[in-house]
Parts: structure tokens; sequence; C-alpha cells
DNA sequence: ACTATTTCGTCAACCACGTTGACCATCTTA
DNA sequence: TAAGATGGTCAACGTGGTTGACGAAATAGT
């Protein structure tokens, strides 16, 4: 079944994207921790961007990252332990605690919201601009649906 | 800094690759699922084929996988209590204790084999052969290193 | 207005996967 | 034969996830 190309066996494919993933990230973490940021773990920052700047709470941040609520507060008191989120009480409501980017966390998301950029010009300098668009055009195709999903323990850690 | 397209900012394409990587990881586990192996896990598989057909020793698996023997132990205990790998004792070396795959874990290994050919055919149908050999070649290019490492908590698991 | 229900946050227990440090048993080597 | 290197395991811990239970506060229904 499946006759496939012999020099392009299908089981290389998800481990390139999962290596350049992994390269990305991986080289992301070791200019932030070249900046002022060497507590922020890869799964951070989609947390801080989950968390947007009008802040959220814990259960709405659980929706948006596809896990539990008690998973998401636990990876915001985590957050908030390295000073990258706080939590505040509501007015309005005495049952909700806001978690809030603190404005250490803001200076992170903006030096990796950077960073990835000039690590994207790298991809199109060695590439050309034209294959890394055809990249990402591709993978849109591809994987268009769970996107943000991050229900899978332990994704990025270290 | 950085003075990237709008259009294209750089936080895309890790998310792209990741999402890519997901897609196919989920697809295969659904497929394996249906034939006969909803226990295995995405880290199964990549562990499977480090252990490989002559059998290795934990040691020596934590080496290839890029993670402590203590790590690789535990893995080899989850995988055995799954019927996917056995240990077996050594007779020309009483402190050893080789790892073998079982004939289950041989069929599981078949079947993603098959089954990675068949996502990766899906693919090039869709968009078209060239592209995908193109994604790979310059994903290859680009993540060039670190290829197998898995030395990161929880990367698969579920 | 008062009860019933829903919602938010947290606690507790557990699982998967990783880490170090310590330790014993065994094989190798000087 | 004593000393050292190697293989496996145990224990404690950290991160990231899960479910179930439960209290406090808000909302809905009569």
């Amino acid at each position: 079944m499946a006759t496939a190309d012999p020099a392009r066996p299908g089981f290389q494919l998800p481990l390139l994207l999962l290596a350049g993933f992994r390269t990305l990230i991986d080289d992301l973490h070791a200019e932030l921790a070249r900046q002022g940021h060497p507590e922020l773990r890869p799964l951070h920052g989609f947390v801080l961007q989950a968390v947007g700047v009008h802040g959220t709470t814990a259960t709405e941040l659980g929706q948006r990252l596809g896990i539990s609520k008690q998973a998401a507060g636990k990876t915001v008191d985590r957050l908030v332990a390295v000073g990258y989120l706080e939590r505040v009480d509501d007015p309005s409501d005495a049952r909700r605690r806001l978690v809030r980017v603190t404005e250490h966390g803001a200076d992170g998301l903006r030096r990796s919201a950077e960073t990835f950029d000039r690590l994207r010009e790298q991809w199109a300098e060695a590439l050309g601009e034209e294959r890394v668009a055809a990249l990402e055009d591709d993978l849109r195709t591809m994987a268009s649906a769970n996107w943000f999903r991050l229900d899978v323990p332990g994704w990025f850690g270290g």
C-alpha cells in the first residue's frame, strides 16, 4: 500500500516540520535569553499572546488555548511567578480574577515578535522569499484547522 | 529592527510548521487507532524506530534520543506495559537488559510507515509533488542539525 | 425576594515525560 | 585483586496536562 518514492519516505515530512519548528523556537529563546528574558519558555510566548493586551480570565484562556481551566490556571501561576503576568480582582465580578500581561511580559512579547521577524528574514535570505512564502502558503493549505491548539502536555517545555 | 512584510509576520512560520506537524501526527494516530493500535502515542513511534530491529539498551536509547538513561528507561517501561517493547536479559553481560520491539510493535511500525507514505501522497496530490519536495528540501536546509532530539518533556503525549 | 442554577476559581489526585543525584551490581582494566 | 567504568534502577522533583469536587458569587425563574 502507498507506493511511495523510496527516496522520499513519508515519515521524513513530520520530522522535518518538527525540526524546523524546533530550530525557530530554539533560536528565538537563545536570542531572548540574551536580551534579558532567560526565564521565557517556548510555551510562555503563546500564552502571553493568548492573554492579549486586554487581559482575560483563566477560564477564557483555557478555552482559547484548548486546555482545561485548571491547566490554564496553573500556567498562569507559573507566569505570575516569573513576572510575566499579574492577577487583579475584577471589581464588577468578585468571582473573576483578571489576568494581565505585565510590562516585563509586554517587553518579552515585543522582542519575540521582532526576533521572529528577523528569523523569517534569515530564512528568506537563505531560501528566497518566494520559497518561504510558498512554504507558508502550503502549510496553511494543509494545516488549515486546529491552529492554536496546545492541548497536549508539555509541548514545548524544558 | 527587522523591517518585515506586515502581511507575513515572522511568528506565523513556527505556528504553521507546528500545525503541519500536528496535522500529520494527528492523522497518523487516528488511522493507527482504526488499525488496531489505539494505544500508540506519537512519541512511541519515534522510540520504536530508535530501538530498531536489533534491539538496544536503555542507556543507548537515551543517547540516540538525546535524553537521560533514566528517562529512556521510564519510556521503555510504558512501551512494555502496552506491549510494544519487551526486555530480555543479555546472556553476555548480566548488567544489561536488552530492549526489543515485539511483534505487535513491529506491526505498529509497519503501519506507521505506510500511513506516513500515504499522508505524504495526499500532500503531493493537494500541493503538487514538486512543492512538497521543495518544502522538504528547504526544511532540510534550515533545520539541518538537531534532528532526532526529543529532549523535551511531553513533546507529543496526550 | 428567594430559591435554583450556572459560572469562576481553586484544591487534590493523578498521568506522561523530562531532569539530577545516589546507589548497587557487574564487567573491564591496570 | 583492587580500582574504575558502565548499566539499570530508585527517589525526588519540575512542567504541562487531565478529571472530579466544591465553595463563593452572579444570574434566572417563580
